[in-house]
This record gives C-alpha cells, sequence and structure tokens, in this order.
DNA sequence: CCCATTTTGCGTACAACGCACGCAATAAAT
DNA sequence: ATTTATTGCGTGCGTTGTACGCAAAATGGG
C-alpha cells in the first residue's frame, strides 16, 4: 500500500541479527534455515518480482518451508527489510581502491554505483531509509566514501550534507526510471498507449487557448529518459561544487 | 505496501473527470454525493492519516456512505488517486505573476512551491508519477513554469530537463523530511531512543579498528535535517544551472 | 537410560483490503 | 401506468502479517 520503513521492527533485536550476535543454542532439533538464507531468498524474491510480491508467505513457499518457521529466525517482516538493506551493500570485490581519483571523479563513481545498485535492486530506492539500520556492510560503504572525501577540505558535517544531497537526487532519479520501466509491464499498456488515451482530453484543452505555450511546444520536449536527467543533473550539482569549493578556497586565501 | 502509481487506472476514465467531461444523467435519483467531495474527502483524509491510512472504506465512513456507492462516481481507487494528485494542484489564488522574476530567482521559488507542496500533502512525493495525468491543475502548472522559463534561451526539450531534474531532487529530499518528521509518531520510538538501541553493536564496531574514519567522524556529522541538504543542493544546482548558461552563452558568442 | 527442558516446524485464526455481483429504491421517459 | 436507467449499498472473494499453541526433535542433567 504505501511505503516500506526501515528501522521499523525491533532495533535491538536487528542490530543483534545483522552484526552476528547471537550464539547458537545447543538444544533442540537442528534448524533447517539459516538466516542468511532467508535473507538471500528474501533480496531474490523482491529482484524478480518488486517489493510488494514479498511476504513471509512467497518467502516460505520460496523455501519449502510453512511461513511461521522463519518466525523462527526473524522476529518479522521489518527487520527481514533491515537485513535485505544491509545484504545488497556487500561489495563481492572488497572495497576498491579509488585513492587515485579526485574527489570529482570520486562523487561521479559513487553515484553510478548507487544508480547501479538501484538498476540491479529495483525495489531498494522505495524503502524509507530516514532510521537506517548500519550493519557491516553499510558501515562499509560509509567509511569508505568518508576516507575518501576527506581531501576535499570540507568539515564532517558539510560531507555528510553533500553525500545526502547527490544520494537523494541519485535515489530518486532511479525511483522514476524504474517505474517508467515497470509501468507498461504493471498496467498492460505501452506509453504509446497511455498518452493516446489521454489524447482527445488534451487536444481539447491544447485548442482552448488557455496554454499557449504547453501549445507550442516541441514535439520532443518530452522525449528523454531519467538516464538523461540523471547525467544533467549529476553534472549540474558537481558544477556547483566545484563552484562552492573555489568560493571556499578564495575566501580562505582572503585571510 | 508498496508504491502508489499515478495512471493505473482506466486513463480514459480519469481524464472524463479531470476535464469534467461527462453530462449528468436525466433519470433515476438525485444523487447525494459529488465527485469534488468523494476527492476533498480523500484529500483530508490522506493529508491527516497518510495515503496508507487511504481506503475506500475509509473515504466511505468518512462521509456517512456505503462503501460501494463510491464506485458510482469513480471506477476504482486509481481514479480516485488521479484527481487527488491533480486536486492538490489547484492554485487557489490563481497564477501568480512573475514575470518580474530571473531564471534563477524563478526556479528557486518553484522548488520552494513544490516543497510547500509536500509539507501540505505529506502523501504526495510518495506517488509514483512516471505516468502522470495531466488535469486542468497540472496543466496550467506545467503552463506557468514553461512559460517564465523561456527566457533563459534552452531548447523546449532543455528546459523539461531542468525542471524534472530539480523536481526530482526536491521530491526525494521532501520524502526523507517527511519520513524523519513521521518516525517518531509511527513507530513510537523518539530518534534519540533510535540511535541508543544501535549503539552497543555500533560502539564494538568502532572498537574494532575496521571503522577509523567513522570512528574519527565529528559528533555533530550527521546533526542537520533535510531541510539543510534541501537548502544546499538547490542552491548547488543553480550554481551549475549558471555554468552550464554561462559556457553555453561564451560558445555561442565564439560563432 | 530416562525425564525435563528447550528449540524447531508450522497449522489455525484474526481483521482489513479493493471491488464484482446483484438487488432494492428512486425518478425520468414513454 | 409501465419501462428504463441511475443511485445506494450489502455480500463475498483471496491475500496480508503474525499471536497462539501443539507436535516433534535433540540436548542436558540426574
Amino acid at each position: 500500500m504505501t511505503t516500506e520503513h526501515a528501522g521499523s521492527g525491533n532495533v535491538h533485536r536487528s542490530m543483534e541479527l545483522l552484526w552476528d550476535l547471537c550464539e547458537r543454542p545447543s538444544r533442540g532439533p537442528k534448524p533447517g534455515l539459516t538466516l542468511e538464507t532467508i535473507v538471500t531468498a528474501a533480496v531474490e524474491i523482491a529482484d524478480a518480482e518488486g517489493l510488494e510480491a514479498l511476504s513471509m508467505r512467497r518467502v516460505a513457499t520460496h523455501l519449502g518451508v510453512g511461513t511461521m518457521s522463519l518466525y523462527r529466525y526473524i522476529p518479522g517482516k521489518s527487520e527481514l527489510l533491515d537485513l535485505m538493506l544491509d545484504h545488497v551493500l556487500e561489495m563481492p570485490d572488497g572495497v576498491p581502491d579509488m585513492s587515485h581519483l579526485g574527489w570529482r571523479e570520486f562523487l561521479e563513481r559513487t553515484a553510478r554505483e548507487q544508480w547501479q545498485l538501484c538498476m540491479s535492486h529495483p525495489w531498494y530506492p522505495f524503502v524509507d531509509q530516514a532510521r537506517p539500520l548500519l550493519g557491516p556492510n553499510g558501515l562499509e560503504t560509509v567509511e569508505y566514501v568518508f576516507r575518501h572525501l576527506r581531501p576535499m577540505g570540507l568539515s564532517d558535517q558539510e560531507m555528510a550534507v553533500v553525500i545526502t544531497s547527490l544520494s537523494n537526487f541519485v535515489e530518486s532519479t532511479a525511483r522514476v526510471y524504474i517505474n517508467e520501466k515497470q509501468a507498461e509491464e504493471r498496467t498492460g499498456i505501452s506509453n504509446d498507449e497511455f498518452w493516446a488515451a489521454q489524447a482527445p482530453a488534451l487536444d481539447e484543452a491544447m485548442k482552448s487557448g488557455q496554454f499557449p505555450v504547453m501549445a507550442d511546444l516541441a514535439g520532443d520536449t518530452w522525449g528523454f529518459t531519467s538516464e538523461t536527467v540523471f547525467e544533467f543533473g549529476l553534472q549540474r550539482f558537481l558544477d556547483g561544487l566545484e563552484s562552492f569549493l573555489a568560493r571556499r578556497s578564495s575566501a580562505d586565501h582572503e585571510h
């Protein structure tokens, strides 16, 4: 129905699971599942069918177990989501060495990596992470970003604001891109059919004389994709950041 | 559960309702509701309780009618959403005259208006508008934005990309802001309690030596809100746009 | 070796969701 | 007066997360 929220469940319990702080009990039947198996299955289902298709029943069916068996390993769906979010940040090849890059190239690289993360896991940008849980992968990611931005000369808070601004833009544009791509599959109506369905009413509106600028717009006005928006917005933001740093630098030299 | 999508229902029917293209039938009992009443009620409920609380049953209860009575006026919930989205774009005081503003002041003003729209209707930035239906209010908004940006000298498509880039950033930052504000109410846990719950695991991680930069971050690194991010990102984008136009202008003079 | 305890597996049942179906009442057209 | 069309709306469908509680498996202690 609406947004899934990170950090909505039992935060303490989620952290225990994220950082693997629980000891295996010695009694009872040997478990047939692992937490890793459940999280991996959940990510696969979300990747393939979308977050709205992800249900405890769906994960259980995928794994060939009863729905309530999952609740032996995790308190609930909220905590499963927390684990999924950290899981997808894992860097299989380890942390790449980018110490040779300037801040601009590094931020551009980071933005593209985030974009790729959203392409690989199209549900990811739709999760509310206002209250993020910091697992090992998430912490590693933030560590590596801050390490590479240190040479910019910004305060820690300024760096955090830069990262958050850029991250917000990338995530939003990725969301629109994903929504655009999935709209045809989800509705069964092509993009052309969609706009054709609006044409009768819009033609009348254009003829009314109330919207002269709209009526006069070039045919290719909307003929771009979110990838165009991503590239344009990214370069404008980085250009603006260069101006900001240049002004900061010349102000420093004045003292 | 997940995102609500504009343009998901019967597009043709939504357009008829948006542009009021249906004639009132002459037979049968006089209707006790109007489309306007239903849409206004739905917007009020979404404003007060969030989009996840918006259901046909909820709207019907609010209006004191049976759930299925609503289906006499609109095909379904998807079309109701389309009407809501156009409804909230209505400018009560008409289109403001901003012909005296330069493009930068105008874009800044537009960004702030969009921010305010998201504050007044906190559910708005959470709706997928990859397939927007253009109603009278929506069309009027786009008409007025393009009219004021014409003097920038950009192509129609370039203007559209600028507007979309900025709009994506504002919406995304507004989402985070709204999620941040609502998190405490939604979970019953304050922000301090939330971070305190993570502290034991994070303290261990800091002690491990694996995250030296994170361990060394200033205490106020994350002590900012989405309003800070909004202001910073907005100015950087507009600065970047100025550079873009300056380069465009100097390239033009070279020919 | 036996019993108690703990853990794993998982079925049942709960309320709310959107909306197809179809009936009763209202009101205009013939 | 009858027919036709519209409005109002109850019923019933499958899906959702998870509390509750029982059966089976496996270990610890006596």
